[in-house]
DNA sequence: CGCCAGGTTGATTTCGCTCAAGCAATGTGG
DNA sequence: CCACATTGCTTGAGCGAAATCAACCTGGCG
């Protein structure tokens, strides 16, 4: 991890229209830029840890952020992934207490920190910041419990399927044949424990669906002939 | 007992201080005042149904509400209880879009409606009320990554005793032999959804409690002669 | 009464977990 | 460059758990 002397301005954040700063005036925007400061991670640092103090919130300039949580038998749960533009650690901000999540990046990051005395201050300024918060806080709710209702009715293969589609959204990309190549962004383990369901029977699956010809899979790479036949997972498995 | 000229407002509300309008001045309880209006529900009401249009946010007086959402194959998962003081509608009033879950009593309950142009003005004007909310979601979330986490990694057995554990804080009573009493709001389907199981598969789990002495099952009843034995099923389950 | 919703129980099959071995890619020290 | 350990993943066999389908209670209720 690798810090800068002189941070460039958040003002002129190529990312500044899609994040949550983007309701502040001029003058909050330079409060911004004096209390944030910018760092690099290299593949699979941690950002924060659980039970670590927070020290304001983060904003992810480049990269992708696992968000996960350990359990006490030490079962790690990726819980969420955080993109450019997206804001982190504002829950523990919140409650003024240690960060009940831990973040890892999983690839090369650029990540600003946001120290907590300016977070604040912002906050108590602008009340159309807190909104941004709320509505994202809200966002990852519907997120969360989304999550909990596919765990509630759907199968593993079913699951994996609606992951996969979802992953295409941010990783993927149109190939020469008009089928979708996604880059996954994690280990087998961490997909598994999205799935809910261990590594081993992960495999099974996915080797099930490469049968069936709905995906076929190597190594962190996995390629999507046609997106209806893994959406008819989903609903059509019941 | 005291009676009141006019009827009670929300400034006299025995609630108050534990909701999130605690924040507001005497001025703004005043709006809120104005904006409020108490609904009798029976049990079993809907309060509002998924794909609804929002028409503000509902302060909880007495009762419980619960939170459920269908999926497409028309099953219903019960995502969350709201208790007297919980806001509920806040996150479809945000999105400026319809309600994206199903709130529906679980017994008689007193609910009040505040009315959107109330709640924008008040959220305008006191950037703490926003922060309030922005708790109440990120509270919310937490509990929903917990269910994920516990989803995830625990056995059936060891989510029911998770969630019996859960109810004993609102719902549960001690009984003059020290054992707990727990009754349950909710059907053995809603609470099969929450432990994300079938109904069948629910009854044989609490059969299986009450052959260990765990707990024992009647109707809508539940008794726990000793909530550590009950912990430990969480735990010592692997 | 018959009907129905909510709940239990039973038989059967499918599924996923566990434990265990095997395998490929990568790294390390000699 | 090779022996060797490590890590991440796949595969297999056996077993226990849960889904499915179905019958059967039981307490309202018209």
């Amino acid at each position: 991890m690798k810090s800068f002397d002189k941070p460039p301005g958040c003002g002129v954040c190529h990312l500044l229209p899609v994040t949550d700063w983007n309701v502040l005036s001029d003058d909050e925007l330079k409060v911004l830029d004096a209390g944030h400061r910018p760092y690099d991670y290299a593949a699979g640092d941690t950002v924060y840890a659980m039970g670590d103090p927070n020290r304001g919130v983060y904003c992810l300039s480049s990269g992708t952020v696992g968000i996960r949580k350990l359990d006490t038998e030490g079962n790690s749960v990726l819980l969420h992934m955080a993109y450019p533009g997206d804001v982190m650690g504002y829950r523990s901000f919140l409650a003024e207490g240690e960060h009940r999540t831990t973040a890892e990046t999983l690839g090369p990051c650029r990540n600003c920190l946001i120290d907590s005395t300016t977070v604040s201050r912002l906050l108590g300024e602008n009340p159309q910041l807190g909104i941004q918060f709320m509505k994202r806080a809200t966002g990852e709710l519907e997120q969360a419990h989304d999550s909990i209702i596919k765990g509630a009715t759907l199968s593993n293969r079913a699951r994996l399927a609606h992951l996969l589609l979802v992953m295409t959204k941010k990783h993927g990309r149109v190939t020469d044949d008009g089928s979708r190549s996604i880059d996954l962004p994690v280990s087998r383990r961490d997909l598994a424990s999205m799935v809910g369901t261990r590594h081993e029977t992960l495999s099974r699956i996915m080797g099930r669906l490469e049968e069936d010809g709905i995906a076929s899979f190597s190594g962190r790479n996995v390629v999507v002939p046609c997106l209806d036949n893994l959406a008819a997972e989903i609903s059509g498995s019941a």
